[in-house]
RNA sequence: GGGCUCAUGGUCCAGAUCGGUUAUGACGUCGCCCUUACACGGCGAAAAUCCAGGGUUCAAAUCCCUGUGGGCCCA
C-alpha cells in the first residue's frame, strides 16, 4: 500500500496553513458556562525590539495549560492582552523621535507613542500568532483602551471613597530621569565604582577633628547628626560633642547609633537627608528636621549654597575639589558600592520626599497572606518568593507617578479651597485636558477647577487584569460565572509586583482571591547563564528563530529544556536540533501511514509488551500535565518514541505488518498495534506541539482537529518494563555481533534468543534474519 | 547580614520524596554503516573522582553537618 504522506520529513511552513483552518474553523472559541477555566494571561509588555525570546517560551508554555485544559475536558478561556501604560514606552518614544517629554506637548507626546505601541504589539501578536498561541485574538484588550481604564479609574475611585487612598508626604524613590516616583518593587541594584572620600571634620572648641567617609560629600549640606557605633572606642570621648560640617560650617551633634558599622570608613557615619534608606529610617526614628537638598529637576537646592543648580554628581566632583583646596580632605578611596538604580532608565534614584497618592497596603498583609495560602502554587516553592515580599512590606504604596502615558488620576482640586473632587465610577476621565464633570465645589462652591496631572503607577492598571478579563462592573452575570478565575501563570521575577498587587487589588475591590492557581516560571536567560538585556547584546531576537525552525521546535525545546520553575538557557543551536524529534515523529507516522487504520487485531507478546510502556507513558504524561509541568511529558514521550518504539518496536514487527512469512491475524495484530500507539502518541503530544500533531492526525485519523479530543487516560495494564531492558540488549547484542563479524544488518546470524524473550521468539528472528 | 534556589561528561538535563549492581537521556565530537519510515537516519566509541570537606551506614550523587561558587530576592 502506497503511504499517504510522502515527504521526508516535517516541513514547518506547514503551520501556516494549519492556523489558517483553526482560524476558520475557530475551534478555540468560548462561550461561559457553570464551569469554567480562566487563564489570567499576562498580558506582554511592548518596550522594544526584539521582543524576548524567553518570553516567547513562557507562551508557548501558557498555551500549553490552554491545551492541556482543553484536552482534559474543561471550558477554557484564553484572553490576549496587552500592556500598553508606563515609562518604558515614553523613553522608547523619546529615543525614537528625538524629542523630551516635558517639552512636548502632552496629547502630541501621546499620539507619539500610541503609533510606537502600534508598530511593537504588532510584531509581538504575530509572533504569539506564529508560535500557536490559541487566545481569543478576535477579542485582544490593551490596558491603555478606554474600556481598561474606565475600571481602572472606577476601582481607584471605589477605593478612594472607602478611605482606602491617602496624600503624603515623605520621602520617596524619585528617578529624575524619568521625573517620577517609583516603588520599592521598582529599584533594582547595580554594583557602580565611585570615590569613597574621607573628610575632616572639626570638634567643636577643640583642635582635634574626626574623620567622617561617606560616598556622598555634596550632601554635607544637609548633614544633620553624625553616628558612631556605641562600641567603637575611638570615639568615646566625643559623644555628645559638636562637630563643624566642612563647608557649611554647621554644627551637628555626635551620637551613637547601632546601625554604624565600624568597619565602614572610618566607623563614623554623616547622617543627611536623605543619601540612603538607612538615612531616611534615622531621621524618621530620631526625628531629625529634613533638609531638601536635592529638586525635583535631580539638581542641587538652594540650600547647596553655590553647589545650587549641578546636578548631584557635578556637585560631588566640585565639592572634592573645595575640600582639598580648603583642607578638608583626608584621601578618597575608589570603591564599588551596591547602588539602587531605576530598573526602567537605569539611574540611581535620589530619596526626595514628595507628596504623592498611597494606597493602604501596610494593614492588608495578613489577609494577603491567608489568600496566599489558599492558592496553589506550580511550583510549590515559588510561594516563599510571595511570603517574603509580604515579610518585607513597611510602607503603602506610592501609585501617582509624574509622567504622561498613562491612566489618569480621576481628580479635579477646586482653584480656590484645593479641595480634591473624584468624579462618579463608569466612565474614562483625562481631567488635564477635560473639564471637571461637576460645576461647583461642595466646599466652597467656587466654579473653577484644575485637573490632576499625574498617572497611575502601571501596576494599577495591570493588577486587575483577573477583573477586566471577568467584566468586573461591566456584565454581572459574565463575572459571577468567571471569577475567580482559575490561573494565573507568569514569570517569577514579578512575583512581587504583578501577583503581589493583583492579590492586593483584588482582595479590595471583591473581597476574594483573584485566582485559584498561579504557575510561575523562571528567568529566560543567555547560553552562560546570564540575564540577556539589549545592552549587554547576549539578547536572541526570536522572530528569526521561530521563523527559520517552526513553532512546533520551538515549543518541543522550550518544553524538553525547562524543568518547570526553573531559570532556564536559551541556545539557538540547541533549539534548532530539537527538529530532529519532530522529524523522527513524521517518519515514524510516514511509516504507518502505509497501513490501514484498523479496529482491532490478536495481539502477540510483542503488541502486548509495548501497548503496556505506553500506557506506562500515559501515566507518566497524565503526572506531568497535572503540575503543568510539560517538561515530565515532553521528556518521556521522546524517550518513548524514539527508543522504544521506534528503535525496538517497529523493527520487531515491520515483517509482521508487511505480512511476510506471517498469518493474516499476526499482521492485523503488529497493525492495530502501531495505530493504536501512534495515535496514542500524537494526543499526549498534541499540547506541546500543536501542528505537527494536527496535521498527522487529520491525515492518519480523522478529518476532525486533534485539539477537540479528550486526553488519553491511563488502562493500568500490567508493568512490563522489565521486557524493555532485556529486548534492547538482545538487539545490542546481535547488532554488535554483526558488526563484529562485518555482517550487513540484513545479513542473516546464528544466536541464542534467552529464555526470557522465549515469547518474542518469532518477531526477533524476523527482525535479526536469526538462524535457528 | 538574612532568605530562596542551583551545582552531575565539552554543553544541557534525569536520578534525591523511599540510600543498594556497570549513574539516565539529549546536544556536540569521533568511527563504521544508505538495512524497502527516517543520513534531520542507524549502530558503536570516547567522555563525569556526581562542587569541596566531614559525618551516619555493611553501602551515599541520594540522608545529616560545615564550607565554596553561581543566579535571584530582601536589608
Amino acid at each position: 500500500m502506497e503511504p499517504k504522506i510522502l515527504e521526508k520529513a516535517w516541513n514547518p511552513e506547514l503551520e501556516k496553513e494549519i492556523l489558517k483552518q483553526w482560524d476558520e474553523e475557530k475551534i478555540y472559541d468560548f462561550t461561559p458556562q457553570e464551569d469554567n477555566y480562566t487563564i489570567d494571561t499576562p498580558p506582554p509588555y511592548p518596550s522594544g525590539r526584539p521582543w524576548h525570546i524567553g518570553a516567547a517560551a513562557h507562551y508557548s508554555q501558557i498555551d500549553m495549560i490552554a491545551r492541556t485544559a482543553r484536552m482534559a475536558g474543561k471550558n477554557v478561556y484564553f484572553p490576549i492582552g496587552i500592556d500598553r501604560n508606563g515609562l518604558p514606552v515614553e523613553l522608547y518614544t523619546e529615543k525614537k523621535y528625538k524629542i523630551r517629554m516635558r517639552e512636548t506637548e502632552r496629547g502630541e507626546f501621546l499620539n507619539l507613542c500610541r503609533e510606537a505601541l502600534d508598530d511593537l504589539e504588532a510584531e509581538m501578536i504575530f509572533i504569539m500568532k506564529s508560535l500557536g498561541i490559541s487566545g481569543d485574538f478576535a477579542n485582544y484588550y490593551r490596558t491603555d483602551s478606554e474600556e481598561y481604564r474606565t475600571l481602572t479609574q472606577s476601582t481607584f475611585i471605589d477605593l478612594w471613597k472607602k478611605g482606602q487612598v491617602y496624600l503624603a508626604n515623605r520621602p520617596n524613590n524619585y528617578d529624575w530621569v524619568s521625573g517620577t516616583t517609583i516603588a520599592d518593587a521598582e529599584i533594582i541594584y547595580e554594583d557602580l565604582s565611585t570615590k569613597l572620600v574621607y573628610m575632616k571634620f572639626k570638634i567643636k572648641d577643640t583642635d582635634k577633628e574626626i574623620i567622617i567617609a561617606s560616598t556622598r560629600p555634596e550632601l554635607l549640606c544637609a548633614c544633620r547628626i553624625i553616628i558612631v557605633n556605641p562600641e567603637d572606642e575611638r570615639y568615646t570621648q566625643y559623644i555628645g560633642k559638636k562637630i563643624i560640617v566642612p563647608i557649611t560650617n554647621a554644627e551637628v551633634e555626635l551620637r551613637t547609633h547601632h546601625s554604624a558599622q565600624q568597619e565602614f570608613g572610618s566607623g563614623a557615619v554623616m547622617v543627611c537627608s536623605y543619601g540612603d534608606q538607612n538615612d531616611v529610617a534615622l531621621f524618621r526614628e530620631l526625628e531629625l528636621e529634613e533638609i531638601v537638598a536635592i529638586g525635583l529637576d535631580g539638581r542641587m537646592t538652594k540650600v547647596a549654597d553655590e553647589y545650587a543648580g549641578l546636578k548631584p554628581k557635578q556637585a560631588r566632583t566640585k565639592i572634592i575639589e573645595d575640600l582639598e583646596t580648603k583642607g578638608f580632605l583626608e584621601k578618597i578611596e575608589n570603591i564599588v558600592h551596591r547602588t539602587p538604580v531605576s530598573e526602567r532608565s537605569k539611574t540611581p534614584i535620589e530619596i526626595i520626599p514628595m507628596e504623592e497618592y498611597y494606597l493602604k497596603q501596610k494593614e492588608a498583609v495578613p489577609k494577603i497572606k491567608s489568600l496566599g495560602q489558599e492558592i496553589t502554587f506550580h511550583p510549590a516553592m515559588h510561594k516563599q518568593i510571595l511570603m517574603n515580599w509580604l515579610e518585607s512590606i513597611n510602607i503603602d504604596w506610592p501609585i501617582s507617578r509624574r509622567r504622561y502615558y498613562g491612566t489618569e488620576i480621576p481628580i479635579w482640586y477646586c482653584k480656590k479651597c484645593s479641595e480634591p473632587h473624584v468624579p462618579e465610577p463608569g466612565k474614562y476621565y483625562r481631567p488635564w485636558n477635560e473639564k471637571c464633570p461637576i460645576s461647583n465645589c461642595t466646599k466652597c462652591d467656587s466654579t473653577e477647577f484644575v485637573g490632576e496631572e499625574r498617572t497611575f503607577d502601571t501596576w494599577m492598571d495591570s493588577s486587575i487584569s483577573p477583573l477586566f478579563i471577568s467584566k468586573f462592573n461591566r456584565d454581572d452575570e459574565f463575572f459571577k460565572k468567571v471569577y475567580p478565575v482559575s490561573i494565573r501563570p507568569q514569570a517569577k521575577d514579578i512575583v512581587r509586583t504583578w501577583l503581589y498587587y493583583t492579590l492586593l487589588r483584588c482582595e479590595q475591590l471583591t473581597g476574594k482571591k483573584p485566582w485559584s492557581e498561579a504557575w510561575i516560571m523562571g528567568y529566560g536567560l543567555d547560553e552562560n547563564g546570564m540575564k540577556m538585556s539589549k545592552s549587554k547584546g547576549n539578547a536572541i531576537d526570536p522572530l528569526p528563530v521561530i521563523e527559520k525552525v517552526g513553532a512546533d521546535t520551538f515549543r518541543f525545546w522550550s518544553a524538553s529544556e525547562i524543568n518547570h520553575g526553573q531559570d532556564f538557557r536559551c541556545n539557538e543551536q540547541k533549539i534548532e536540533s530539537t527538529k530532529k524529534f519532530l522529524s523522527k515523529l513524521w517518519n515514524v507516522a510516514r511509516f504507518l501511514s502505509s497501513f490501514p487504520v484498523i479496529e482491532s487485531g490478536k495481539l502477540t507478546a510483542t503488541d502486548e509488551w509495548i501497548l503496556s510502556e505506553l500506557d506506562n507513558l500515559v501515566k507518566e504524561c497524565k503526572k506531568g500535565y497535572e503540575e503543568y509541568n510539560f517538561f515530565i511529558p515532553a521528556i518521556a514521550i521522546r524517550e518513548f518514541t524514539w527508543n522504544v518504539f521506534a528503535a525496538h518496536y517497529i523493527e520487531m514487527v515491520k515483517a509482521r505488518a508487511y505480512g511476510i512469512d506471517f498469518s493474516d491475524e499476526e499482521r492485523d495484530g503488529a497493525i492495530f498495534t502501531l495505530h493504536k500507539t501512534l495515535s496514542t502518541i500524537l494526543k499526549l503530544l498534541a499540547p506541546i506541539t500543536p501542528f505537527i500533531t494536527e496535521y498527522l492526525w487529520k491525515i492518519l485519523y480523522s478529518k476532525n482537529s486533534i485539539h477537540k479530543e479528550k486526553q488519553i487516560i491511563p488502562e493500568n495494564l500490567e508493568d512490563q518494563n522489565n521486557i524493555t531492558k532485556e529486548i534492547s540488549e538482545f538487539n545490542s547484542k546481535v547488532w554488535n555481533e554483526k558488526k563484529s563479524q562485518n555482517l550487513s544488518l540484513k545479513d542473516s546470524i546464528k544466536l541464542e534468543i534467552p529464555e526470557s524473550l522465549e515469547a518474542f521468539k518469532k518477531d526477533l528472528k524476523s527482525m535479526h534474519n536469526l538462524l535457528d
